[in-house]
RNA sequence: GGUGUCGUAGCUCAGUUGGUAGAGCAACGGACUGAAAAUCCGUGUGUCACUGGUUCAAUUCCAGUCGACACCA
């Protein structure tokens, strides 16, 4: 195989597990720069709550995909993906090495393997089909996927309405069958990629999400999401850290209750992102301590 | 001190007219190609407070003990 001499350098992990240091200190160590794939960190409102990294740690190494977006806009995965290559192509011709860090699976693995090409749906059509699906139910879409696309509707998650709806406005967008149009195959990147995990004992992990949210609080949480209240129906405020404050302010429940949801939820958010990153045995894994042991296992690239 | 109610899963509580028990939440596991910090699926983990008694059989009935709460002194 062709080594074309550029390596995408992946650090994944849960949340909370360390991974922006890590990443500034690797970066620092190539000399080059970070792109994050951080699905919420896109958003230039949202501070507190996705913990972005700080002034002092953008100034140290360039960060790409933080805060470039406003939480009205129109943002999805397949925009990320060529937007990042794009990216990738002009800071390849500086760099041999680019970091990409963050924590959200799909967005990753966009990058890395690809993602089929579908033409993005007409509002209205969304609005359509989540109008059956709220007027009709569940079944309804499922009756509409099995007559549309059979094949699709045997090994879908016929239970997760996303799903459904998903497959529905690609076969009406395009005419054709969602699962024809779906490829099992990855797509040719011109760089090598490095799959770095970061990860430690859940004990530990659990420990520092708790003190980090308890931070966040302090950090004036609160705050930032009472400015975003007129939003809250937006699908970027569908956080975890935001829902939770909306409830308090809705004085639904206690602050204290709040606090405790949003570290129950994020614990939750990071067992499904370990889950998704052991879906291949892709990354190797490291804690965040073994700097050192990362360094000498990323030595491979000098060769 | 007396009377009453209660004691069941990590939590809140159902339930068994006597045949060793189940919901919600939590926890744990998983799926996931344009909302992905989203969305969805699966799993019960238990000395039914303790000790005796009645019974073929007690978590259930009876007695006592302990604990919690309420009321009366």
């Amino acid at each position: 195989m062709r080594n074309s001499g550029k390596y995408l350098v992946v650090i994944a992990g849960p949340t909370a597990v360390g991974k922006t240091d890590i990443a500034i200190q690797i970066a620092r160590k190539f000399d080059t720069e970070i792109i994050s794939a951080d699905s919420r960190q896109f958003y230039c409102e949202m501070t507190i709550g996705t913990a972005k990294p700080d002034a002092m740690q953008l100034a140290q190494v360039k960060h790409h995909f933080i805060g470039q977006l406003s939480i009205h806009d129109y943002y999805n995965v397949s925009i990320f993906e060529n937007q990042v290559l794009e990216l990738l192509n002009s800071l390849f011709q500086m760099h041999d090495v680019v970091i990409m860090a963050g924590g959200s699976g799909l967005y990753i693995d966009a990058v890395c393997q690809g993602i089929d090409d579908f033409p993005d749906p007409k509002p209205e059509l969304r609005k359509y089909l989540k109008g059956i699906y709220l007027d009709e139910g569940i079944v309804k879409l499922q009756e509409m996927l099995l007559q549309l696309d059979p094949e699709y509707y045997a090994v879908v998650d016929f239970q997760n309405p996303n799903r459904l709806l998903r497959a529905l406005e690609v076969c009406h967008t395009t005419g054709r069958k969602y699962s024809e149009q779906r490829s099992n195959h990855s797509k040719m990147r011109d760089f090598e990629i490095v799959r770095i995990g970061l990860n430690l004992p859940r004990p530990e992990l659990f420990n520092r999400i708790g003190l980090r949210v308890d931070q966040m609080i302090v950090n004036g949480l609160v705050q930032e999401v009472k400015s975003l209240l007129p939003f809250r129906h937006l699908n970027a405020l569908n956080t975890v850290g935001y829902k939770e404050i909306f409830e308090y302010i809705d004085l639904e429940i206690t602050l204290e209750q709040a606090i405790e949801d949003i570290k129950t939820h994020t614990r939750r958010y990071a067992k499904r992102q370990l889950t998704w990153f052991n879906r291949t045995n892709e990354y190797t894994w490291f804690e965040p301590s073994q700097l050192n042991e990362i360094t000498s296992y990323l030595s491979i690239i000098h060769k």
